[in-house]
Order: structure tokens, then C-alpha cells, then sequence
DNA sequence: TAATTTCTTTATATCAATTCACTAAGCTTC
DNA sequence: GAAGCTTAGTGAATTGATATAAAGAAATTA
């Protein structure tokens, strides 16, 4: 027997069986009125909920994920939050899934701790789908995410021959319309800025715009690898800046480097934008639309990334393993000011 | 080698019983082994934790939760991740917390979700401690605060006469110091741009900004309303120069509306800064170090905030509430471009 | 009206850990 | 050598909800 409610010494939790109590049910009555299209009685029902709002009761997620093995919670295995690109994503999930009632539970690697290590914990909680939007998976990871018991989303990252779902722009179709708008705008001697080596992102985006050039008969591109960083993407102009051809487009992989070539350019080098040189992102983050910046870019459409995403995820709610599906939702070109097209 | 996976079907967790039987011991020698310092045997330890690994256990965060209402996360309500500080911000957290073997749980609130509404569901989740880095708490927020059974901590946030622990940056402090550092640099016409009004953090930057103003015999500065934002910052460095007595210094209380007013000066309104007019902001994030900005602004010591925030966090973990601490972690001036003291 | 089917409800086992009351053993101390 | 104390380990109870099976009520059929 359990003291009743007296007052407000403690916030002591209001059980299922307080509930029960007061609407004169038993338990699972309580339970069965909180479960979607559960075989209950409108009228039980509508008793129990009367009395769960009057005393404030809500089921408790741990309790509930203990059997179920479902807590309501999705989680994010997200590592680099230094590209605004990501915190935009973490902000529509969290949206997104915050009017379903679900939560998000963020796993970020720690000091020198691997992702691996990651997804076995994520799992413990009981989360209901994993996203992953981190670099790389490995291989050992791969194996992890394709015996996982929920769903598990590669989120603008893919993973060759592997059975996980994925969710991404096409990348390599961006590269190519960048590639055509470049050259169709008679740009004649474009360059590269690749982001992190191995990324598939940065992988595709390359392949698509070198194909587009090869298409027009212009030779491969200069490279360099700027990190995904705004540094990284200084570095890199400054360096192609040194090629005895100076280029006359510079294509990086993502909009934070193209960003650091932009300034690169201007402040260091000396340059204009565009009467000089012509810039092209990847991303569509909110600075490239700062009118210091006016980067051409092309978008990447989060939300109906992550509304593929999420319905992945949902698709196999009901238990039964869906097979591993992969989209790519297209995104478009931004024309702005650091191009003349 | 790897932990042997038993070729179960489902991947099915092993639980402590599992372990038990391994180590030939009982389910609460293998709890015990697993809780810090507590009562066990070295060797009963080493024997249990070889078991565990070899059978790869973990501990189900989640029916450790349910008993020790302590599920190993933390709750971060967060609404403004659009301002880039926020992110910066998360991550910090994030990574602090992973390396402590704790998660983050984000709580943002939905389309027209509350967020009065979100306190109870991150308490129903069993969480150590609660951070809202959101906009102002309402009044019946603050006294949902002041009751929870775990520590809550306002961060970059101020309730006056609450009871509720807080950790920021000196605001006021901060303001004043800019305003120092004008008037000793010889700017008569400064002029200041709001943040969201009723937002603690903007009223006292703009507080200690007034009173610097006022020592050296200067008016209140001419102010407009930001909303914290890029785009608010713009209008407002727009608004501004329409004055009959144009500006020579611009405080914005965040660096994203000083950005913004920096690019309305320069692209808008065909000024250069500093020569016309100087802008400062605070925070200090990332793009205000860019060289298209070189924005001087005052630092908040992210790391410094959020490590004093983990103290309070941590300092009731013994069960024994604290007493609510006010945490004021001093930043600094860095000066760039945008300024020529 | 009795028999059968369907729909609700209840009681009990289960989930995977922690905690509590208790026992057994090892060590002092008088 | 018995009493007292500490330490280590055990089994049962506990946590809050769901799954499951059995029982009861209502509706349908013979």
C-alpha cells in the first residue's frame, strides 16, 4: 500500500495503479486505454483517461521500454556538429519526431572513444531506429547496424553492398549539374575542393562533376582536400591559387568550405567573386544566403530528408523487418551571387 | 577477441543472469560489480567483468533506470538552435557527457508544443539532470523547476528570484566592457541592437552597455530589436542608418545579429567597417572569426559554461539536494577587424 | 433456452536490473 | 573462547508497465 498524493513533498510519480484506483479498473485496464487500438470498452476508457489527466499520469517510458523494448526514443549517432549543416538536421529530427511524441537521444563519440561502441548502446536503450549521420562507417559498424533489431538509416551517407538503408540528396547528380552549369556558363578550366578522404558525400559529388566536365571534353579537375572545414577550404584556395593555370570556378564539396575558399579568394588572394573567379557550394546552408557571401550552391532538401527518414523508420513499426531501402531525394541549384550564369 | 556472438537468432541481450551463471555467482554479486565502490571482493569483481566481457554485457540502462530512477542521460530543452552558438554549445555538451558515460537527451519543442510540456516528459525518462538553454522559463515553468526531483540548470539564462541553479556568462559585465572599450576608443554615437525582448541575456548586456555609456557621460544609445537573428540584425543596421545622427559604433547582443548588421552596413548601406562605423558582438562563434568578418566580440567560454554546469549537475548526485547556485564565468574581449582600437 | 462465439476485463508472469534483510565467514578484543 | 564488528555474498522483493492466459460478460446462433 502506498501513501496517497499528500501535497507536493516529493513529485512522487502517479503509477499505472494509482490511476487504476482511482478509476476503479485494474491495471491493465490502464494500460490497454494508453495502447493505440487496444480492445477496451469506450467507456473504460474514457473513465481511465479522466482519471489519468486528474491526476496527472503519464506511462512511464522506461517502464513501458522494458518490455516492449521500446522507449520512444530515436537515436542520432552524429559527429561532426562543427558543420551547420548537421545542427540544421538535428533540429528538424528533433522537430519532426518531438510532434510524434518520440524523442531524440544524441550519441556523440566522446575524446577518443569509437563509434563503434556507439550503436550497442544506443540499442540498450531501447531506441526505436538508429540514425546515423556520422562519418564513415566501418566495416565492423556495418555488420552492427545490419543485425541491428531496429531499423538502422545511413542519413546522407552510403555504404556500398551493404544492407542498410540510406537517405541522401543525389550527390553525384548535383556534381554533374554543377559540372554542366559551369561549363554551359564557359567556364574553361574548373577546380575541386574534396571534403574528409573516404566520405561517400564528397566521393559522389566529385564523380558527378568530373564526368559533366569529361562530357564537355575539359580534362579532370585540379584537386584539393579541404576537410569539410572553413579553414580547410581557405587552405585549399590558397593553394590553387599558387597553379600556374589559375582556375576560373572552384567547386567545393561542401558550403562551409566554400565559404573558406570564397574569403580565401577575396582576402587573401585578392581576387573578386565572380568577375575573377566563380564559387560553387554544395549544402545550401543559411550563411551562403548572407549577402557578404551569396554562394551558389546546391540544396540539399532536409526536410524531406528526413521525412524519407523517418518514414524508414516507421515503415517497420509493426515488427516485420522491411528490406533495406535506399533514396535519394534531388535537390536543386541555387543561383547566387558568387556565379554570373 | 571480439565477444563471441552466440549465434542466437535475434541478437538477444545477455543480461545479468547470464553473467551470473558464467561467473558462478549470484545476480547481486554481478550488480555489484558493476556499481561503484561497492561492497565486493576484488577478486568476485575480476571474475564477474571477465564474464561480462567475454558475453559482451552491459548493464539495460533502462531497467536500471526504473530502480534507480537514474537512467544515465541528460535532458537539454533547447528551442533557438538556429543561432549557431546553440550547437557549439550541444556538442560541447556532448562530448563532455559521452566521456562520462552519459547521453544527451534533446527536448525541442514541437510545432506549437509548450514548453511547459516538455519538464514533466524528460523527468517521466528518469534523467539526472536537466539543462534549458530555451528562451525565458514562465512563471509556471520556473516553479515546475524549483520542485523537480533532480537538478535543473539554466544555462546562458537568468530568473530573478527563483530558485533555480543558472550558469552564464557575466552579461552585464561583458556590456560594460564594450562599452569601456568604445568610449576609450573615442566612438560618440554608439548604438545598440536588441535581442528577443524579455531574454535575460540581451537585457543584461544591454544593461552593463548603458551603464559604461552613462560613466562617460553619453546618452542612452539608440537601440532597435534584433530577434536574435541574421535577418533581425540586418534590418536593424538598416533601421540605424536612417538616423538622424548616424551611428559610429554598433553593439549587437549576439554575434548572429552582428553579423547581420555588419553585412547591412557594408552591402546596404555602401559603408566600410570600421572606417564608418565599428560593430561588435557576443558570443563569439565561429563565422565571426572569418576574414569577411573579423567581427570583435566578446567570448563566451563555452567550455568553462558548460563544465560549471556539469558541477552542479553532479554535485547533488549523492541524493542530497543542493541549494540553487548562480554561476557567472567571466568572458573577454577579442578584438578583429571590425573595430580599430 | 442452451450453446457458442465474441468482446472485455482481471490476475499473474515477465522485462532486467537494484536494493534490502540476512547469513556466513574472517578478524579483533577482552 | 565468546561476543562484537566488518566484509562479502545470497535470495527475495521491488520498480512500473506490458504480454498472456484465463475468466467473466455480452451478443449471436441453434
Amino acid at each position: 500500500m502506498k501513501p496517497p498524493k499528500n501535497g507536493k513533498s516529493k513529485m512522487e510519480r502517479t503509477t499505472a495503479a494509482d490511476v487504476a484506483r482511482a478509476a476503479g479498473v485494474s491495471i491493465s485496464a490502464v494500460s490497454r486505454a494508453f495502447t493505440p487500438n487496444a480492445s477496451i470498452a469506450k467507456q473504460t476508457k474514457s473513465r481511465v483517461m479522466q482519471a489519468a489527466t486528474a491526476l496527472g499520469y503519464q506511462p512511464n517510458p522506461l517502464a513501458r521500454g522494458l518490455i516492449t523494448r521500446r522507449s520512444g526514443m530515436i537515436a542520432l549517432l552524429m559527429s561532426e556538429v562543427t558543420n551547420p549543416f548537421y545542427p540544421a538536421v538535428l533540429e528538424t529530427f528533433a522537430r519532426a519526431l518531438s510532434s510524434r511524441g518520440k524523442r531524440v537521444m544524441l550519441f556523440t563519440p566522446g575524446e577518443d572513444e569509437p563509434l563503434e561502441g556507439l550503436l550497442p548502446q544506443a540499442l540498450g536503450y531501447g531506441v526505436e531506429g538508429v540514425v546515423i549521420t556520422s562519418a564513415r562507417p566501418t566495416a565492423e559498424m556495418t555488420a552492427a547496424c545490419e543485425s541491428a533489431p531496429v531499423p538502422v538509416v545511413l542519413f546522407n551517407r552510403t555504404v556500398e553492398g551493404a544492407a542498410i538503408s540510406a537517405v541522401g540528396c543525389d550527390n553525384e547528380a548535383g556534381g554533374r549539374k554543377i559540372a554542366d552549369f559551369l561549363v554551359e556558363s564557359g567556364r574553361k578550366r574548373p577546380a575541386f575542393v574534396a571534403g574528409l578522404a573516404g566520405a561517400s558525400t564528397s566521393l559522389y559529388r566529385e564523380r558527378g562533376f568530373t564526368a559533366g566536365l569529361a562530357a564537355a571534353g575539359l580534362p579532370a579537375p585540379p584537386r584539393r582536400v579541404g576537410d569539410f572545414t572553413f579553414e580547410g577550404g581557405l587552405r585549399a584556395a590558397e593553394e590553387l591559387l599558387d597553379l600556374k593555370e589559375r582556375p576560373d570556378a572552384i567547386f567545393a564539396a561542401n558550403d562551409i568550405m566554400a565559404l573558406g575558399v570564397l574569403d580565401g579568394l577575396r582576402r587573401v588572394g585578392g581576387l573578386r567573386v565572380p568577375e575573377d573567379v566563380w564559387v560553387v557550394g554544395f549544402d545550401d546552408i543559411a550563411a551562403a544566403a548572407w549577402p557578404s557571401f551569396g554562394l551558389t550552391t546546391f540544396r540539399q532538401p532536409i526536410n524531406r530528408m528526413v521525412a524519407e527518414t523517418l518514414r524508414i523508420l516507421d515503415s517497420s513499426d509493426d515488427g516485420a523487418p522491411v528490406p533495406p531501402s535506399t533514396v535519394l531525394v534531388p535537390g536543386r541549384l541555387i543561383e547566387r551571387n558568387s556565379t554570373a550564369g
